[in-house]
DNA sequence: AGTTAATCGAGACGGTACGTCAGGTCTTGGC
DNA sequence: GCCAAGACCTGACGTACCGTCTCGATTAACT
């Protein structure tokens, strides 16, 4: 029985916040390396040099790790930002979470996630989270464009943000056509026009 | 592990239809009963009353098998009509398609081929030929109010399509949110306004 | 999956003998090895070349398999013979099995077995079994002495018996003296004036 | 585990003497308690509201904590007396001994200690050391019996001490026949007449 | 009608990963 | 400064499925 990995020492009682870390990068690592096999307990563990136990007693489940890894990484891209034109904005949002996809360790990253998001309930909660704050973000988007008159008031705002997430998630998980920024700006053109113009 | 040798004629048992048969009913029913434990092949051998062997013969892996039952499946929902109208066509379509998976089985026979195909390359071309067929079919629809002047000549038919399933898959497999009549009609309307209206 | 129908005979895949007997081979080698962490069924696994489901299918426990191993070992060494003088057969039979034991493969292994048989129930019985095997092999070479008149027609063989068992193992487990020759010899010396003479 | 016992508290920078008394009183019962577990380290600790660093400070592994806790008990039963006659004293200890052991607690101590004791150099120590002292108590009993010239001069009382003890202990872990007082009369029997005539 | 050979249900096989349990080490914070 | 609590790494456990490989029985085409 051998101590604790050596560059990273045990802190006690309370929680080591160095494990959890370690874990949530070795597991998006392992996530993005595109490894055939599918990221197993074992692999993250060895990867985070740590012990299986100390991921199960953080985590129910290896769909909530991935969740937790892919989640945490997701807010880290495709930030919103706020140039003036929602429509200019719109764009460039949908064309940087696209072309964030064409890293094809993230597109398997999401595979991943949303595989285990079907089999475990666990994962599947910390997705839906995620997903919907991403989605309130891009609401408040085109809210702000409704504000300012970019909009029409009367704009289904919701389902235009189901549109675009529809969109891009389709691409990843179903028809894997590729997430490229031609893709990003025809279906921004579609939501823009959808956003613009309610009645004739 | 060859079969038999192309210059001598086949002599052997016939494959046996019934069989084949037994293990597609067999694996949508297991789909479709929403047990919480991932369908497994043992599962199915069971409840189609066959041996394991017989199902590896026929499909290379278990993703090929749920792809290929629920797609057999999905074919007999939400069929394309022509009424005369685009716009009502498009609206029925969606909401067929919608209310059809408001039945909880078939939502979780949805997830359960999406997560097989993020894992199995049999069941991810199965899943993009069966969605490829179905986005056709929509197109098409849409095509026809093209040609008869109800949508606009420049419009992009092909992203409006992957825009109806995207919202589609989206909520059953990401936001889990309801795929009611309600959602459907809301979408069909967005798609509508884009279809109708491609520059001011 | 259940087992077969009752009204229907077996039909698949016999029991495979060569992995029944790679397993309690690679078993025993393991127990003579002498490795100081215990056998594992995962090393027992590997060493036979077998997975671990095959050993759990056929033996509830690891203590069964190291119980088997060992016994169908034991019956190997230290036979009963019969000279014409059960007091020169005792003694060379408990000389058989005590040199038997001189080997620190031999007595590791019976360790094993002891240490197993305590907390496994599985291994309890066959152990059990197996000595009580033994007892009656003995207990018959000392009543062919008793019946040609060798020894007291009143000698309480049976005690006599698990006196000198009794000796065997106290050495190998408690006090760890060593099974030689000698305290062979002075063993069966004992028991031979026991049996002999009764009272005075 | 729960917080620390209520009756014990902490005592600062002194040495907790009871600490160690509660350790091995729990230790003890965990051992007669029959538990169908093995005794762990985690449950000794709780049981006695100590931290299993406590433990591991004084001992050097679980198996010397049950041989030192079993061998504390031990010494307090079955004591050696003498009534002037040897053979008596001899007939008497047994059957204490044998007695002692009927409880089914005590011997389920004792084949946890024997087993701990094949796995655990430490454990097999204490028991090496245990064992030892209790055989020259008996040896010294016998000793005083030559001295009287109860016994043969040339008696082999180590070996007979041997065989004493090796029936207690193949009882207790082998054949598991129950330790009555019959057997020990029995016991008690063959070795008086080793003792008294070593040749005719 | 008899021969031939591929199919069938059944299930044993070698593996991989799972989630749990226990052992022994190390750190924190209370007393 | 001793001690409870408990987080940590390690590694064995027994289970669940996977996909492959026999078995003996069945059955359809070709003799």
């Amino acid at each position: 029985m051998t101590g604790p990995h050596p560059s990273r020492p045990h802190t006690g009682r309370r929680r080591n916040d160095a494990a959890r870390e370690a874990i949530l990068d070795a597991t998006f690592e392992l996530l993005a390396g595109g490894h055939t096999a599918g990221v197993t307990i074992d692999a993250i563990a060895e990867a985070a040099a740590v012990g299986r136990q100390t991921i199960y007693r953080w985590w129910p489940s290896k769909g909530a790790v991935v969740a937790e890894a892919l989640a945490r990484q997701g807010r880290r891209l495709a930030p919103v930002r706020d140039s003036g034109s929602a429509a200019a904005d719109l764009t460039s949002f949908l064309t940087d979470s696209f072309v964030a996809l064409q890293d094809p360790g993230m597109v398997h990253a999401l595979r991943e996630l949303a595989a285990a998001a079907q089999q475990d309930e666990h994962a599947a909660q910390v997705l839906q989270d995620f997903t919907a704050q991403r989605r309130a973000e891009l609401r408040a988007l085109l809210a702000r464009g409704q504000h300012r008159g970019e909009f029409d008031a009367a704009a289904d705002l919701d389902m235009l943000v189901e549109m675009a997430y529809g969109v891009l998630w389709y691409r990843a998980l179903i028809s894997r056509d590729p997430l490229d920024s031609g893709a990003a700006g025809r279906l921004s053109a579609q939501i823009l026009i959808a956003a613009r113009k309610v009645q004739e």
